[in-house]
DNA sequence: CTGGGGATGGGGCCC
DNA sequence: CGGGCCCCATCCCCA
């Protein structure tokens, strides 16, 4: 994705207060259908400064809040319009008095958290001022039709494109990652099944034998008690572990699965083909 | 070397 | 969200 509309610098006095942008995320400013960051996008030009006697705020909420509320054309987001019931996010943390006061945690770790750049663009004025001759004037941004957009929607289809792959890419970067080792999965459950292979909660009675899971204990159980409860309707044989019959079924088989490529011998599983072709298959 | 059994691990799906 | 289950995979060992 193109970032180049996404960066900004800032002056030394200028810095975002990112205590007050991580607030609005941890509150209201995240999107209530995909969870996205929203950031506000509109910011006080220089020549149209705060109120006088107002300590520097990087943004100017109120005139933000002003210019949401325009009958702007707009473009859904479908994530946000299946589940839109609520009011618009980004407006209700523009409007929210609340928002800039409390500091909270810093948004730069949140956004590093997630890997994206330290700051998303943000256009310097809403609307475009325009000049006599009808041409923007300075201070307006290329990426300014994404800010202002009427609950859920946004100004131009480009710019609802590069929300929607901003979403694709959160989405993406959610990921719940194991403190004990280094993988990572999309989802808390299967991060919890996971924590269990550290923790092995299930013990065996007899020989104190750990295991992660309840059926992987109960499978070992079987190895103490000779329960064979997975018999061989061909030969009649009896295994403990459903895996172990099924593999048992292939010798049974006319057709093995695994086929040598170089000789086309085929074998019953996929461990004895490796064997085969690291043995040097039917090579001289 | 090959075939196969035994035991176990782990992700995904369903309830 | 957790437990049970299924399926696949792997390693070890023995005949």
């Amino acid at each position: 994705m193109p970032r180049s509309f996404l960066v900004k610098t800032h002056s030394g006095h200028r810095v975002p207060n990112y205590g007050q942008l991580e607030r609005q995320r941890e509150t209201n400013g995240a999107c209530s259908a995909c969870g996205g960051l929203v950031v506000p996008l509109v910011l006080p030009d220089k020549a149209a400064p705060s109120t006088p006697g107002d300590p520097p705020r990087p943004w100017d909420f109120t005139s933000v809040v002003a210019h949401v509320s325009l009958p702007l054309p707009t473009f859904l987001c479908n994530e946000e319009a299946r589940g839109a019931s609520g009011p618009d996010p980004l407006e209700v943390s523009l409007a929210d008095p609340r928002a800039s006061r409390a500091p909270g945690a810093p948004l730069r770790d949140s956004l590093k958290h997630l890997g994206l750049p330290p700051l998303l663009a943000l256009p310097t004025r809403w609307p475009p001022v325009l000049g006599a001759d009808g041409a923007q004037a300075p201070g307006h941004l290329p990426g300014a039709e994404r800010a202002p957009r009427t609950p859920g929607g946004f100004r131009t289809p480009a710019a609802l494109a590069r929300h929607q792959q901003l979403q694709c890419h959160l989405q993406a970067q959610r990921r719940f990652a194991c403190k004990s080792c280094d993988k990572e999965y999309g989802s808390l459950g299967a991060l919890k099944m996971h924590i269990r292979t550290h923790t092995l909660p299930c013990l065996c009675a007899v020989c104190g034998k750990a295991f992660s899971r309840p059926w992987l204990l109960q499978g070992h159980i079987r190895t103490h008690t000779g329960e064979k409860p997975y018999t061989c309707p061909h030969c009649s044989r009896a295994f403990a572990d459903r895996s172990n019959l099924r593999a048992h079924l292939q010798t049974h088989s006319d057709t093995k699965k695994y086929q040598c490529k170089r000789c086309a011998k085929t074998f019953s599983r996929v461990a004895l083909l490796a064997r085969h072709e690291e043995s040097g298959c039917c090579a001289p």
